[in-house]
RNA sequence: GCCUGUGUAGCAUAGCUGGUAGUGCAUCGGAUUUGUAAUCCGAAGGUCGGGGGUUCGAGUCCCUCCGCAGGCUCCA
């Protein structure tokens, strides 16, 4: 028998036999309860029970690492199959991958309700706690076709994703078997805390005019404390939801009436609007940015010309037709296909909601003849955009029919491209630090170098995508680069952050464009005396006003920052008497711009602060016999405590000054200032 | 748009197998004047998402449309 060297983690080489598994080693060097549910051999994952035959590294996989999680998550998922397999034998199972907070398998069968996934769930878990083995067994091309000979889903994928003449491996539990790569968790037993959560639709492979299946949600952990402490966290997320705290907080209103997706602002809502808004347009002025103003429509040709419409056509609000044209062509019997038809050949005209702010800042451009010592031109406005999501599709503030984004486009020449698109960066730098945010992703979308779809020549595309990754760098967060993933015009940069239930919205976006100067014509007379075509840079740190303050609400779940706190100041008398000292007090207060709401009801004091603190104001301001006699305050913080004696005069300077240093959480009470 | 759920006063909820709507908070009126998370009494507020059907009778059953939720798909 020959020998092999087995090198652990922490350095250590072991001699053992050869044909030796990843679990007797791990044992060997661990004990036995070392808890791995898989390993790595030489840094590719494997099973347990994978023999090894050759000098190689091993370790342990454990749950508290992702790729722990995704084979348990991924196990589970094999284990939901084989439950509904057994309840609803002609059930087709399809796929069934992990995914970040658990995993889903989708069947082809009857449709379920939400009330099946209990029996399901308690099948899962007996047959869990039967403790089957999970056994690898590699197959040829042949026996695989012959093993899924009856699952057109499984074949087609051993058709496709599977070499010609090569095989592949099944994973079988008990007399249940399903085709996949591995690895897996080494018996059933592992898979106990399991909890389906929903129940959903999906198209096989994703693509809509293919079978509908039925996918089954769950989740798992290793134990039964982490699953009841994952269900616990879902629980709290619901709490800080934005269409909920969007409520609570009388931030929005959406109206059946008004429209899907169409947010109505309510009056607290639009004062955190509008200091984000004031927030960004003074680091607007700072950069060198101009603010123009456009209007909400524009002709059809001028999309025609951007390229926007026809093609864009089904995601746009239905384009307005004038009046008597309209009456002429009904009088003439044309029908709405025809009608259709006449607006895209461009023989009849129309204005269309704007979907986009660029066309009209390009005209702006074009409005002069500009040099070289123009550039970069930097055009800002807080635009308001409509675009027809699908029904299904929009959600609270993060997915709308109609909003306004905190836009700006930059002309610039090409040398320029790459300061500016810093510049931008910056920007949102700014407004991601002052907020606190820093749990965010940067995503920079290069071309697919295999693709001919590109517009602009591909010297001038490595240079744009050059820049960008420098800027991205530059941030000093994680970024990723992704082929393929550029606009078509241009490379771009993409900021995107995780809503409380985990799902991710793209927030800013860093856009170069090749395309629109070149449909429009832009020009500018260079140095050189040359005629020449100005690059565009089209940004929005926010992405849109709905989608940032309704991550923002999540973010900060409601305790938003003085400066952003619809009413800053609750003042709360303790009895009628106080009513005149509250009244000067919340003038002093409004005199320097801060927001004040007076209670000086005759409910009790202790009812009062139920009451305002559902509206999470910065302070509560409590106004009794003390305060009146001293002409100070006594302040109450959103978590309960206080403080007394703070002379008014003080007070308002600090407060003030919380505000104007946009101070990330109200911090008067307990602050150094105290004694 | 598709799938599965879901829809009762401003908000949160009760209403079993069909017999014609309760409760809490908020609101309004009165009493109370209170020192840090609910003072008492009273009143008002609902065509039970819209429309249609079954039935002697529908919040409850069926159809349809709309909204909402979670997914899918899409996202310039």
């Amino acid at each position: 028998m020959s020998l092999i060297n087995v090198t652990l983690p922490d350095g250590t080489v072991n001699e053992y036999a050869a044909g030796i598994t990843c679990a007797e080693v791990i044992t060997d060097a661990l004990g036995k309860k070392h808890g791995c549910l898989a390993a790595r051999i030489d840094g590719e994952e494997c099973d347990l029970s994978r023999p090894i035959e050759s000098d190689c590294s091993v370790e342990g996989i454990l749950t508290d690492s992702d790729e722990g999680m995704y084979i348990l998550r991924h196990s589970a998922a094999h284990l939901l199959a084989q439950a509904v397999m057994s309840i609803y034998p002609d059930a087709k199972p399809t796929i069934g991958p992990p995914v970040d907070r658990g995993f889903y398998y989708d069947f082809a069968m009857e449709p379920i309700s939400e009330s099946d996934l209990k029996p399901i769930q308690k099948k899962m878990q007996e047959l869990a706690r039967k403790n089957f083995t999970i056994e690898r067994i590699e197959l040829d091309e042949a026996q695989l076709k012959d093993h899924f000979s009856h699952n057109p889903y499984k074949l087609e994928i051993i058709q496709d994703k599977i070499e010609d003449g090569s095989g592949s491996t099944i994973y079988k539990q008990d007399d249940w078997y399903d085709l996949c790569l591995g690895p897996h968790v080494p018996n059933t037993s592992r898979l106990m805390n399991v909890k389906l959560t929903s129940i959903s639709s999906a198209y096989w492979r994703g693509d809509q005019d293919r079978e509908q299946l039925v996918r089954i949600y769950g989740l798992v952990e290793p134990s039964k404390e982490a699953l009841r402490a994952t269900l616990d966290r879902l629980e709290q997320a619901k709490k800080r939801d934005h269409r909920k705290l969007g409520k609570d907080l009388q931030l929005f209103h959406i109206d059946e009436e008004v429209g899907q997706g169409l947010i109505l602002w309510t009056p607290r809502g639009s004062i955190i609007r509008q200091e984000l808004q004031d927030f960004i347009s003074f680091h607007l002025r700072r950069q060198g940015y101009s603010q123009v103003f456009t209007p909400h429509v524009g002709k059809l040709d001028l999309y025609r010309t951007s390229g926007h419409f026809p093609y864009y056509q089904e995601s746009q609000y239905p384009p307005l037709v004038e009046r008597e044209l309209m009456k002429k062509l009904s009088d003439e019997g044309c029908t709405c296909g025809e009608l259709s038809n006449l607006m895209k050949s461009g023989d009849i005209d129309g204005y269309m909601l704007k979907p986009m702010n660029c066309p009209h800042h390009v005209k702006i451009y074009a409005s002069q003849m500009r040099s070289y010592r123009d550039l970069p031109l930097r055009l800002a406005e807080f635009g308001t955009v409509y675009r027809w999501e699908q029904s299904g599709e929009i959600s609270g503030l993060t997915r709308v029919r109609g909003f306004t984004q905190d836009d700006a486009h930059l002309f610039v020449t090409e040398d320029q491209i790459a300061e500016e698109v810093l510049g931008c960066i910056e920007l949102v730098q700014i407004i991601f630090d002052k907020l606190g945010m820093d749990d965010y992703r940067v995503r920079v979308g290069l071309r697919d170098l295999d693709s001919d779809k590109y517009v602009g020549d591909p010297e001038r595309w490595d240079k744009a995508e050059d820049a960008c990754r420098a800027a991205a760098e530059s941030l000093g967060v994680n970024w990723s680069e992704e082929q393929g993933e550029a606009a078509f015009y241009g490379p771009k940069i993409d900021f995107v952050v995780k809503d409380v239930i985990g799902r991710e919205w793209q927030l800013g976006t860093v856009q170069v464009d090749y395309n629109l100067p070149e449909r429009f014509h832009l020009e500018y007379k260079g140095s050189d005396g040359e005629i020449h075509r100005p690059v565009m840079i089209h940004r929005a740190p926010f992405g849109s006003m709905e989608r940032f303050c309704g991550v923002l609400i999540e973010h900060f779940a409601g305790k938003f920052p003085t400066w952003l706190t619809p009413t800053q100041c609750h003042i709360i008398t303790i009895r009628g008497e106080h009513q005149a000292y509250a009244t000067q007090v919340a003038d002093a207060l409004r005199n320097v711009g801060i927001r004040v709401e007076v209670d000086d009801s005759d409910n009790n004091i202790m009812k009062k602060i139920r009451n305002h603190r559902k509206l999470q104001p910065a302070y509560m301001v409590i106004l009794g016999d003390d305060e009146t006699e001293h002409r100070t305050v006594s302040l109450r913080a959103r978590n309960g405590d206080q403080v007394s004696d703070i002379p008014l005069d003080t007070f308002i300077k600090d407060l003030r000054n919380e505000i104007d240093e946009k101070v990330t959480q109200p911090s008067l009470v307990n602050s150094p200032n105290e004694e």
